[in-house]
DNA sequence: ACTTGATTTAAACGCTTGTTTGAATCAATA
DNA sequence: TATTGATTCAAACAAGCGTTTAAATCAAGT
């Protein structure tokens, strides 16, 4: 019981570090500490420092890829059994509201999403892989279904488009983690900051709209 | 002469190091070693680490923000000269055209726009304050003049959606910097990524159509 | 109660980091 | 040529890092 506790805290403390700090500038000297743990522990169960970020990171993607990967082909096997193409809208929830949805709901769902939005962007490292291992797969066979949901348009620019979505996605996802702190700096001339479910809502409509499905 | 040779090329080096291995992860040796110039040579023209990275981001976005409020400004006085409101469409050309096509030309555009990607998403650090110093007065400036341009918009639809185009392009722009690397781990059931010239259009017509605007 | 394998612990390792220092060098002015 | 102020340089600094080690502790099966 201890054992597996132990893994699971520093994975948690992980995750509430590096999401609030970054990976580089958390220590594991902070991520045992926090996790009431040995220094030696991450090494012990992880292998590495990296290590500790993959298991945080895995912890969240892999269900949040098999949702999403049911949710793909559930509409497949309808529109199949419909004789119809798949609706790229439908498509475009299943890819995108399973993660924002994760992101808005509590405070584990808001860690992983800010550490999502810097693996996306981060040019080295761990991340990289990760991001390689874990989406890239996942965006294969979204785009396929989509290349066939939307006919008139052509591979490149269904491509470029979702390209697009995904980094509106990943900011969106960014700003609701973060909202409380952003409202605090926030230019008295600007509007507040939308509430979490405008902002999920929202960024349903303005990929779709993007992407030309209306 | 030697002098003033140096700072520049310490910010050059900087800039491409940091744009390649990120902030955390490139060391003054490596920067002052890339530059030819001493260790402590950093710490002498700009004060610390942090100073050359606000170096590096300050060299771009200062004449690109000052191009973005000339744009905003000269449509902002013809529409009042022509007694009508702002047209959104130019509105969203001048405050994200500049920096498209900045990160669309040249290799230091490049290096520039993966910085500035990851400026948006980094949690802490230099990074947090550079963007609200360099990023706020002109979001704020863009805001009101898209209120008025899109006056059946309430005020926090208009946010949220400036919020995600501001995702797209950030993602936009880092993918056209890497868009060779990319292109080396794709996915062979993926098309190709959309080349610069097409992701650069794609992008505009994408947030258009994302923000309402036809 | 003993044994065994998994886990935890404290300590130390070697290495890299950003920064500081004080002397050396340079360029230009008087 | 002497002086001055800016710049460069080599060297050292203390601090923090991830990782390793070997002994201590724990839990469970026999």
């Amino acid at each position: 019981m201890n054992a597996k506790d132990t893994r699971e805290r520093l994975i948690d403390a992980a995750e509430e570090l590096i999401s609030q700090k970054g990976y580089a500038r958390t220590s594991l000297r902070e991520i045992t500490s926090q996790a009431n743990a040995n220094l030696a522990s991450v090494n012990y169960h992880f292998g590495s420092k990296e290590g500790v970020a993959e298991a945080v990171l895995k912890r969240h993607l892999e269900p949040l890829n098999q949702e999403r990967m049911e949710l793909l082909q559930a509409e497949l096997d309808t529109a199949e059994a419909e004789g119809r193409n798949p609706d790229p809208r439908t498509l475009l929830h299943a890819l995108y509201m399973p993660i924002l949805v994760h992101a808005s709901h509590g405070r584990r769902g808001g860690f992983f999403l800010r550490i999502f939005a810097r693996l996306v962007t981060d040019p080295s490292s761990v991340f990289q892989k990760m991001a390689i291992k874990h989406l890239q797969g996942l965006l294969t066979a979204f785009y396929d279904a989509l290349a066939v949901s939307l006919p008139n348009l052509n591979e490149e620019v269904i491509f470029a488009r979702m390209i697009l979505s995904f980094g509106a996605m990943a900011h969106a996802g960014n700003i609701m983690a973060d909202r409380d702190k952003l409202e605090e700096v926030r230019d008295s001339d600007l509007p507040h900051f939308p509430e979490v479910s405008v902002l999920l809502d929202e960024t349903i409509e303005y990929i779709c709209r993007g992407m030309g499905v209306s």
